[in-house]
DNA sequence: TTGTATGCGTTATCAA
DNA sequence: TTGATAACGCATACAA
């Protein structure tokens, strides 16, 4: 002869039946989970029995309602399998598994109209923070981000006028020093291949045009990109392309890894010497790179650390502690290794 | 003199305020937006006027609590940055970007507890649905998707007794075909390079012993693994200590593409002809494998096509059209290339 | 086809 | 330190 349950429900328990067992208000039962502190020491242990004993786990839907606040961070990437977003996104779990707050992932395929789509789909949900790859952002989505009413991080790039807070580097500067070291190590007819061609790309591309115009070699034709998406096929094409066009080409910066492994395999099926012919280098540094016959050039970049920092940032901002500093630039490290050592 | 705004929520409008707007009542409202067919077009019209003009926006957590359901589809992997699971996230998010449903990502990080936390937390969200990586759940876990009260489905592998549905291929016959492939093309001292070995490595390791014992020529020392993640560093030294236990090696299995990348770097630093001496084969066929030098042998899996197949079975399902079919095997090709052609 | 009353499980407010 | 009460924004059940 219980009392009949409600008519709906999941038959799950709740925080009054949790109360109910505990023989206190369901307010402190909400108390004694959230702030421990401010509970007795004897009620808290009560309470935490009734928790175990009936196997009670908040819906995170209820209170989010009630509280007007979800326990969810929003992350939007360009893209899922690309191995440098993925590393973000990975530091960025690793940093949330222990506390409270989900996560929850979308995918802008690069798109401005499609991020700015997610960030009306997430923000309707008034997430804990916004955390967005890039900071070319269309008015819109700025907009947006800037009335998110929660901390936004944006990652991947530092650049001058962040929404609120930035985790990243210099693709511009990253771009400049693969081309200096090419430059220094005696190369001179460097090339540029690059696919997709991001903003960042972009930036990458105008770093290394800005050292090869310090050297007084800039050619145009020493630049081969394309819209297509990243790829080691797509490395070799565009690889043919340049040699193509520039047949005394001696060194190429490319845009990523992928492209360089690509270009790298094509070499090796001409009978190419890297790096006496021909000197490489990547950007980002994936494992691959000091593996490779020969080994690699590259710009190594902290993605995972992107990632773990832009959480730390926003945590603190949520904690009512915004750190100091805004703007984190976490650098990057040119790796020489045998492409470009001739 | 408009009258007090309620003293909580964001001010953000709700659907009581489009409805007020309209002049029609919230439930039509409601109605309008989920289900427009049972509401005139009269009706349909002014509202959708009003929702455009207020910029209205649902708010999912007050949507998940009142129909004690979650537009969630709750995802578990064991990794975010292998490719593999990564096609499949892709595949999963792009079958769903013009649905209302979310996703929520759980990294297990390949361990059963973490996987059981996971389920754990996913579970009190109420999802629509939950798709799960692998057949080797814990008991625990096992039960928690019986109990979660939505469609389940199991994916990169199929097996004999699914929680409720399953997409994926044998890892079995994907292993006991690479190696019959090899012994086909005449190697005969083949090895097995694996690392992480996960339920899956160990099939495909299981498969290649079967072939290997049918031929007659299965031998312990020709298998060489490890726990550790697998990285192309990683499969450079595995071929390498395979090498020192067996020197008359003259093929290698590897349980995935970055092995077998590094075990073909390891081969030119060595001087060792691929496929003259060494005969290679690796596994997912990643798009570097078609244009290494020389081109790699591998077994082609369908990732992302398992991620869009799970959703649709899903939707099925919450569409109340369970599949006949409730164990979906996509099957797998293998490519055969320059690394076997001797 | 449309509306009314009520409940979903939790937290904020305010009082004790 | 604890509790009663009233939201939070929407959907279900049922009636009209």
């Amino acid at each position: 002869m219980s009392k009949p349950r409600s008519r709906r429900g999941g038959g799950r328990p709740t925080l009054a039946d949790v109360a109910r067992k505990a023989g206190v208000g369901a307010i402190t039962v909400s108390r004694a989970l959230r702030e421990p502190g401010r509970v007795s020491e004897d009620l808290r242990r009560q309470i935490q029995a009734a928790v175990d004993e009936l196997g009670y786990v908040p819906d995170p839907n209820a209170r989010a309602l009630a509280s007007a606040r979800a326990e969810v961070f929003g992350v939007l990437v360009p893209s899922l399998t690309n191995n440098v977003f993925a590393e973000v996104v990975r530091g960025i779990y690793d940093s949330l598994s222990d506390s409270p707050f989900r996560i929850q992932i979308g995918n802008t395929h690069y798109s401005g109209l499609e991020e700015e789509r997610l960030l009306q789909v997430f923000g309707s949900q008034r997430p804990a923070a916004l955390i967005v790859a890039g900071i070319d952002q269309t008015p819109g989505a700025r907009r947006l981000l800037e009335n998110a009413g929660c901390p936004v991080v944006q990652v991947m790039e530092t650049g001058p006028d962040p929404v609120d807070m930035m985790v990243g580097f210099s693709h511009f500067d990253g771009g400049r020093t693969a081309a200096g070291h090419l430059l220094q190590a005696g190369y001179r007819k460097i090339g540029f291949i690059g696919a997709r061609m991001d903003p960042r790309s972009q930036r990458r591309l105008a770093g290394y045009r800005a050292a090869m115009e310090a050297a007084g070699l800039f050619d145009p034709r020493l630049i081969t990109t394309t819209p297509v998406p990243s790829s080691v096929t797509l490395g070799r094409e565009l690889f043919r392309d340049a040699l193509a066009k520039m047949p005394t080409l001696d060194g190429v910066f490319c845009n990523n890894d992928d492209i360089a492994l690509g270009v790298l395999f094509e070499c090796h099926r001409a009978s190419i010497d890297v790096p006496k012919q021909i000197g490489i280098v990547g950007f980002n540094d994936l494992d691959m790179m000091q593996v490779s016959f020969p080994s690699i050039t590259s710009v190594r970049t902290h993605r995972y650390e992107i990632g773990t920092r832009a959480v730390a940032l926003a945590l603190a901002a949520i904690a009512g502690n915004p750190p100091e500093q805004r703007i984190v630039d976490l650098g990057f490290e040119l790796m020489r290794r045998e492409s470009t050592a001739r």
